[in-house]
DNA sequence: ATCAATGTTCCAGTTAACTGGAATGTCAAG
DNA sequence: CTTGACATTCCAGTTAACTGGAACATTGAT
């Protein structure tokens, strides 16, 4: 197939196609003799193994790595469930940082709506934001 | 006070405060004789508050508003409303996506921990992360 | 006199994952 | 035969918030 009907299968632009392959996250696939891309299935498997994988929160290099395992004739497991758990530490601590961020976010709130809005003339520039602290 | 001195005090690297005078964050202090920058208090309490407005979540072109309207001689209470709880939709909806990643995540690893590592040989590059959807 | 530390400007690079656009080629339909 | 859709390559731009480095001036201390 050609790249615009990989592309409307896989839910990519074209443009990403390319780009993918460009970057040796995606095989480069044969060429019909006029230069178009000629794509098979393996194609469309590969795009969806890189969709689950940027779903799981894995960056492109990290894919382009477990793809290359693959490559070797290696099983990534190992290396998968590195990156998963590093992954998930990410995530977590991230989780706590916008826990942390959102309370502090709401007692702002909370101030800006408690506190007579006239009364602000201060030097400091906002007497909400400097609540933070 | 000069730029090194401010640095200190503020606790922005000296190439930051250059950069946030360059990008109209940061109000262009007068010049020594030699070409130096002269600082006094009220650079280190517009610092002060950058440093407050990045901690709740804010933009340095939301701070850069807040400024402006400042200089305007306006009050920005109520903008500064409108960013922090635009702020907040947004980290609370952040927070649910990284949740949702984060059970997906801990599922992938629940099963990456139950299954027979070597049982892993298909073509489809990896058993583990074709299940997330 | 010289040396290190600090200051200046200006330009370019970093990260990630694309996206836009120009210039050009190919193909199927009317 | 021309038109429009689709294909190609290649280069550059996007976003955000810096950071690095070159080339140069100034200052304070020895």
């Amino acid at each position: 197939m050609k790249i615009g009907e990989l592309s409307e299968k896989s839910h990519y632009p074209a443009k990403t196609i390319r780009y993918y392959e460009d970057i040796g996250l995606l095989d480069r696939p044969t060429r019909d003799v006029n230069g178009y891309r000629n794509y098979d299935n393996s194609a469309l498997q590969q795009l969806q193994f890189i969709r689950n994988s940027q779903a799981a929160g894995l960056k492109l290099k990290e894919i382009i790595q477990i793809l290359d395992i693959r490559k070797e004739g290696q099983i990534p497991c190992k290396h998968v469930r590195q990156l998963l758990s590093r992954r998930l530490e990410e995530v977590t601590s991230r989780l706590d940082e916008l826990q942390k961020a959102k309370e502090d976010l709401e007692r702002l709130m909370a101030y800006a709506d408690s506190f007579d809005q006239m009364s602000c003339d201060e030097e400091l520039v906002c007497t909400i934001l400097n609540r933070i602290k």
